[in-house]
DNA sequence: TGGCCTGATGTGACCGGTAACATAGACCGA
DNA sequence: TCGGTCTATGTTACCGGTCACATCAGGCCA
């Protein structure tokens, strides 16, 4: 037997049709008794509103689209969480378009396919995003609120939601230079990422703000995962001299590095001190305890939600890019100590001396 | 101005609607010429076929409903991330309900905002899952292909998927017992989660099949995560005599344990060996490097997802329940080492000999 | 007692597609 | 030359709700 429509349950409770929407849609002007007859006919017929005939006479799909980036990453699985929870608050569903790696060409069919289901708001949080100029998406912005996650690309009437990468590594890089290093490297995650961009700015700032410093060591990674880290750290140590620091864009970068360091007899921090970027959950229990910054991923999903499923947001649609930056609090712990002054060594060492580039 | 219709392609092509029609789903008998016609006034139009309206009519949603723990969770992000990338491959959109730990009563309103959209198939991955007589699951498994995922619940028609637990216990723990470990505790998860008290079946079954094992240590958690593990490793601290191997249930656990261990100046695994459950990316980092079993999250959830949306499944509704179960195979690294027998201290201790206990 | 307002309910169109069937030429073999 | 078949296209109903409006019975007031 095919499902039951309202019709159905109508004519079992020999009402119209419309009051049966009526009592779903808990109207005031039934009767008690009507609405009892209905909402037995409801239960014995087993009756669930359909809401996709629901939708097309509405219009209304009470649907958000999600595209991201592959959502193992614990990044935008949190972005993730916190959208859906946030979504759900105002009574949207969340419909999540994953991207595999490698598969980016993907973006364009998803945007489309959320499209074609008419999403009443979009949140595009796929950092590497090729659909800048892309008719689809400028399209979609004249006629749903949209929400840029973590991405540099210009969208007319697309808020912005980001973390400050550029002051994160501003920070993680004065963290290192308050505890008297001076050799700082650094560990970027992709650089065709805007925030390994923004957070490598952030660290050059930083070191052209500290006439001290001794200028850059960039080691770019190809992702933001452990191995790239340990192999970022093999480079390292090959570099003379040998950088007293490190600042690794991610935690997972750091802990890769970490073991690296370890794996050639080098103690973290005794020997080079470390500081990451995410503060993921084990970043606390490792040994030693990263230091770190820690990334308000939930809440960016969340207020990306938000802004997405706010009516006063959608007002906005057509109007100016707005963006909304979220602050990564330094999490101090274990793993970056000051700089051993053991008299020799790092002094010695340090006699070339390496000018702060220019750029 | 409002989305065009297929109506309004149809006149400016100057063709019915039907042709229209005809050309979106690539039908064959259109002349060249008259589609060409047909997708100029698609591109001038801008229109983007409602999936909405076509779902109505063709009664085909190519949707696929998710319900699970908190995503944030990496087993469920993986599980997720394989389930969507598997419902793509067969042409179906994944929508997945996510539920706050806390909020459980969610389910059933997540599970009937599923239905009401008319998903083709579910997948419930919600471990502690308090559905198990609801009219509403048991109605919908008789309409629609229902996988249950890492639960233990009995849903005639439906399939289940699961990893093998209680295997996975006995050979986390034998894996103990061949390192000459005779004194081993185990710190579970929440026992309300069915994969743990299978887990800890497999602890005892290894334990009870080995007559020189020295009898149960079963400290339970409250959530599978590191402060937990870390209180739970203080508890054991205060055994005696102290277990000289420890089987943690999750790599966060076994994790926390260690740092917990550390913190009382315990080394693993020179003082006490430790095996976790999960392989999470940084266990194969962490110092030392977590012996583990790997769970194959992301191959759950591409089974699941395979078994909703392969039509073959779709037929046997209604049929028996079918369990899948896939091993977690041991990955040996640097957590777990051989008892040491310093021919004394150890041997002094196990003076107290606990026996092996009945259940 | 009639007119008007209000609350409860019913009627028919409509949302934007698809499905089934109808129609009109073109081609083709007998 | 004619009926039959095939191809390209059109017509109309239908999917299952909501929306706008119609109807009808009381209650109230002048």
């Amino acid at each position: 037997m095919n499902r039951a429509t309202i019709r159905d349950v109508a004519r079992k409770a020999k009402v119209s049709h419309q009051t049966v929407s009526r009592v779903i849609n808990g109207h005031n002007s039934v009767t008690p008794e009507t609405r009892e007859r209905v909402a037995r006919a409801i239960r014995e017929l087993e009756y669930v509103p359909s809401q996709v005939a629901r939708s097309l006479s509405s219009s209304r799909t009470h649907t958000l689209g999600m595209v991201t980036t592959d959502v193992s990453d614990h990044f935008f699985a949190e972005a993730v969480a916190g959208a859906d929870a946030e979504a759900r608050k105002h009574g949207f569903f969340l419909i999540i378009g994953s991207i595999e790696p490698g598969a980016e060409d993907d973006e364009r069919t998803y945007l489309r396919l959320l499209l074609e289901r008419r999403v009443e708001g979009l949140i595009i949080a796929v950092p590497r995003l090729r659909l800048a100029d892309d008719d689809l998406l400028a399209g979609a912005a004249t006629r749903l609120p949209i929400v840029v996650v973590a991405s540099d690309i210009e969208l007319p009437g697309a808020d912005h939601v980001d973390i400050d990468n550029r002051h994160g590594g501003v920070e993680a890089t004065n963290h290192l230079l308050a505890q008297g290093h001076r050799r700082i490297a650094t560990i970027t995650g992709p650089l065709d990422w805007p925030s390994a961009r923004a957070r490598l700015d952030g660290y050059r700032d930083a070191l052209r703000g500290n006439p001290t410093a001794e200028g850059q060591v960039v080691e770019p990674s190809l992702d933001w995962g452990l191995e790239s880290g340990r192999r970022a750290a093999e480079r390292l140590l090959a570099v003379t001299p040998r950088p007293t620091a490190i600042f690794a864009q991610s935690d997972l970068l750091a802990l890769g590095a970490i073991a690296a360091l370890r794996a050639h007899g080098l103690r973290v921090p005794d020997d080079v001190s470390i500081i990451g970027f995410d503060d993921i959950p084990v970043a606390e229990v490792f040994d030693p305890p990263l230091t770190t910054l820690r990334q308000p991923m939930r809440e960016v999903g969340e207020l990306a939600a938000r802004l997405v499923a706010d009516p006063r947001t959608g007002a906005r649609r057509g109007k100016a890019t707005r963006r909304h930056v979220l602050r990564a609090p330094l999490v101090i712990r274990g793993s970056v100590a000051p700089l051993r002054v053991k008299g020799e060594t790092d002094a010695g060492r340090s006699a070339r001396v390496v000018r702060p580039a220019k750029s």
